[in-house]
DNA sequence: AAAGCCGATGAAACCGGTTTCTGTAACCGG
DNA sequence: CCGGTTACAGAAACCGGTTTCATCGGCTTT
């Protein structure tokens, strides 16, 4: 059962095979005649063309490779579907990968992406947590491919690519005002692994924010997680023990969030009655089930359709110059934080808003 | 910048370009002392040979697709996941599509698939919804393609296909007959589109359910939903309210599960205290935040995973011969519901058990 | 009527690989 | 020294398309 080929087709037609080529691409540079007696061999036998092989001719690319941390993540997720989408209506081929935030599934998705000759790359880096080894061997591989690559999410800086991330920084410091503001002086964080750069700029945020407010950081009150909920719950619980436990705490990712609120369910405490307490990332089941929680959005799919822009951009002009795109963090918060924070100028109304990205 | 080709190694090993190819293939037909010089070169140029060229060459296929409905839902999403994972490791590269549950999605995604003349395919169907014409049309492309197919989740039954799917007949059976057996006889419903044959089987299950155990059957406790949070907590609302609301309540499937909790909250009622009730569907939150959610696990790794068995078979062995799997419900109860269910011989020990898939 | 042009088509080269077929030189046994 | 293997490597065909270039008949143009 050998699938139908333009030999085929101009053979039935007695034709040649450039005839069937031109009536699939050039239809104005073939007879009526002709043209109509190659469509309907061509209707007849449902033929349609390789693209792979029309590909290889043309030295073009149909596909994209994404290459993603934890597909089933709620985050990562939206991003994919975003992605998928829009290639979709982009007529590119979607092909991903799931590193599980293993440096070395970032190494060997890279090394398939190149030798499939993608056209284009859109990639959240793991390698961070390899160290500077791996993310060296990750950027030789992605300049060997000569492709456009957007980064998304995790940023490298030594990549010199485009890419589109959210500002941790400024989630991290203004959600601390705002615990601050709103009366704590004794703000906790769970952070990711310190050893990625989106941990760290979130922290850091943390750190400027009691700075700003003439706050002395309570270096006891800092835990480092990896963004994993059960490390999250370890930590939270340990962070809850504490002979002067915080009166509000800030976790730095949905899992990590998740984590936090498992060990506070466990003490039997509630928020914000018992302890304040924000996170960073939507986490759509809450949504779904008209639960308040206060977080910062990342505007997922606002990330994943400027990462394409982005990139079909740059696979359209290949001498358009890196952008780097910061996604400004959307609070969603209940009303007396968000009161708390409008009256003291750390959010203004514009950036509030629950509405579902 | 152009890639490096085989011909530019070759002409620099001063070879032939069948040597450059021998050397990469078949090393032993090539003399040690020629292959070292071409491989120096190889390594040198860092070529990598195009997957694209020695898949048209090999008329082969490293490719498989995958059609699933809702990549961000936490169900596929798990078993896309799964399937991206499985692929790397078979060497096989994953084209991933989402079609919102539009049929013609489905068709475009088809045609896309088999115009990349991918070697395989793992299919979650929305083409049901569009009737007997849109499954027609996408039995025809299947046909086209004429590559192994494996249906996952959502079975079509006139495409005579491999299929994995779960036992949501059994599902719904046992779920209302364990409802049954904890002392209600008002278990209320909320189903899926009915369009869907997975929908209809779940509701058949608890038709059934109520026949075996002589209890007749309450059509208005029966819901008919389209497995979205946003209808379930409608319909959950309004059967709340019914004069004589139901003691239990099955919801079909994890959307229509949090529409049903959201009304619960909404109403101030708690389960299962004023109300009992059995989802169908894991709801990875819940399992996160160690909270109790009484439910039906479909198994999705275990789908997912022997989709990609069957599929591997076939592409190995075309002449394999189709074959459907259902995955068995496994139940996630509390104490008491586990209990009932056990001592009235509904599940036994093996069935339970909340090991997370 | 010869020159020029145009529309329609086929032959052939090409994309980047693999494989078959062929040729050559070295090696073997008799 | 000869016929037969064998090891190695190049030429050429092929995969399924696209595109360049050449050919040819008919139609203007002068």
């Amino acid at each position: 059962m050998k699938k139908t080929t333009i030999n085929d087709i101009a053979e039935e037609a007695g034709v040649s095979k450039a005839t069937v080529s031109r009536v699939l691409n050039h239809e104005e540079l073939v007879d009526e005649e002709t043209r109509n007696r190659v469509l309907d061999i061509i209707r007849k036998r449902r033929y349609s063309p390789s693209l792979v092989a029309r590909n290889l001719s043309n030295r073009a690319s149909n596909t994209i490779g994404i290459i993603i941390p934890e597909i089933d993540n709620s985050f990562y997720g939206k991003i994919l579907r975003t992605i998928v989408n829009i290639t979709d209506a982009e007529g590119l081929i979607p092909i991903c990968f799931d590193t599980g935030n293993n440096p070395e599934k970032d190494m060997k998705s890279l090394r398939i992406l190149r030798d499939q000759r993608v056209g284009g790359l859109i990639y959240a880096p793991s390698v961070e947590h390899g160290g500077a080894d791996a993310a060296e061997r990750a950027k030789q591989l992605l300049d060997d491919m000569g492709v456009p690559a957007v980064l998304i999410d995790r940023n490298v800086p030594d990549f010199q690519r485009s890419g589109v991330f959210f500002d941790g920084f400024d989630a991290g410091y203004r959600a601390t005002k705002i615990l601050i503001a709103a009366g704590h002086t004794d703000v906790g964080i769970i952070t990711g692994s310190l050893k990625l750069g989106i941990a760290r700029e979130r922290l850091r945020g943390y750190l400027e924010a009691h700075e700003a407010c003439g706050l002395p950081v309570r270096r006891t009150l800092i835990f480092e997680g990896d963004f994993t909920s059960k490390t999250a719950y370890l930590l939270s619980r340990e962070m809850l023990s504490l002979p002067e436990r915080p009166g509000a705490v800030l976790t730095c990712n949905n899992d990590t969030g998740l984590g936090f609120l498992q060990a506070l369910a466990e003490r039997k405490l509630r928020t914000p009655r018992d302890i304040e307490h924000i996170g960073i990332d939507e986490i759509d089941v809450f949504d779904d089930l008209r639960m308040r929680y206060n977080h910062v959005a990342r505007g997922r799919v606002e990330m994943a359709q400027k990462a394409m822009k982005l990139l079909t951009a740059q696979i359209r002009n290949p001498d358009t110059r890196p952008e780097s795109v910061w996604i400004a963090p959307r609070f969603v918060l209940d009303a007396h934080l968000e009161r708390v924070a409008v009256r003291r100028g750390i959010i203004d109304k514009k950036q509030k808003g629950a509405s579902r990205l």
